[in-house]
DNA sequence: CCTTTTTTTGACTAATCATTCCAAAAACGA
DNA sequence: TCGTTTTTGGAATGATTAGTCAAAAAAAGG
């Protein structure tokens, strides 16, 4: 039996997400959350307790939603090299909006410990997963064997921060195309 | 004759500039500003007008600091290739602070017109010097000729804005380094 | 229909925000 | 030393902030 509720928390959370990842945490106020979320002020309060505690539910769902899409196109194809090709191009496609985990980064770097727990963990089931399949690409021939795949990960993960930084900084489609290629030059 | 003034102007953009790129626009409060740059407060409005020319005025100068700067490295060595890697390398020693010119592209992306329009300014004249240092780099076959030299500025600027924003994740020194010199194989 | 739970609404703190006014203080030029 | 300019500090403004309270409204469950 499907707990009957006013308002769906993940939908308001989804919103939610839309204003901090447009425009921060210090530049988001709670009445541009209520209006973007759909809900009264007091079920903001009593359903996610104050705006810190939302902000970091917004991080983290909007990095698990991401996390999940880079793994499922890491994945989505046989040879090895063309999930990862998969996933740099997701990057190009989704650069209209800019990323709340590159913003959150940026806004706080390492002062709130939890919002850093929140990033590492992230951070860790996805290199995880690109660490494996960088090391299936190695076997097959695709991606430099003397290379670590980790630092493989690490260099494609900040390719897509540098990516991201330059879509919001108003680099075009074709811009982002060439990063993404000569990002995948490097590793072969 | 140098003029004479109570206060070093300069002295005080540079204290605004280290809190704006610590704690962001939004993040920085007109107290903080004045405490760190030793000046009441209404110097500061005497002096930079409102909160948000100061943070232009912020931008600018640092942009045009860290533009010298990478110029300086990029041309610092008789070998073009590398005064790019000498480029990088200052990216790597300098990561301990945020930069400026990320935190602000991040915050405000395209919104804010006169702020798109600095960081416009300041990267032509840094891509100007690296695209020239990169041709000749392909001359003496250090770097793949059959790339255009532009599109390989654009990369290592990419990268270095990805190897920011790890470092303010909390990437450590040897991680940085390694990001740097995958970048540095991309190119040859 | 009635009761209980959930949500909304608007008023209300109390703090903080950027900014301005003004008078005192300090430094300057002569 | 005197008058001018610059800087300062405190008080005040009005707007906006995050968060609370209580009562009305709406929905749910029976």
């Amino acid at each position: 039996m499907a707990r009957t509720k006013e308002f769906d928390r993940d939908e308001a959370l989804d919103a939610a997400i839309g204003v901090f990842r447009e425009h921060g945490y210090e530049g988001s106020s709670t009445d541009m959350l209520v209006r973007a979320m759909k809900i009264g002020r007091q079920s903001l309060y009593d359903t996610f307790g104050d705006k810190w505690k939302l902000y970091c539910l917004a991080v983290e769902r909007y990095s698990a939603g991401e996390t999940n899409a880079h793994i499922a196109k890491l994945r989505g194809e046989s040879r090895a090299l063309d999930g990862i090709r998969a996933m740099m191009e997701r990057i190009v496609e989704d650069a209209g909006e800019a990323c709340l985990g590159v913003s959150s980064i940026c806004e706080f770097g390492q002062t709130m410990p939890e919002l850093a727990a929140l990033h590492r963990a992230a951070d860790r089931r996805l290199k995880d997963a690109a660490r494996e399949r960088i090391a299936e690409a190695q076997i097959s021939g695709d991606v430099d064997k003397t290379l670590p795949a980790g630092a493989v990960a690490d260099f494609l993960f900040c390719s897509i921060a540098g990516m991201r930084i330059a879509a919001r900084g108003g680099a075009s489609r074709e811009h982002l195309q060439s990063l993404g290629r000569l990002t995948l030059r490097a590793i072969t």
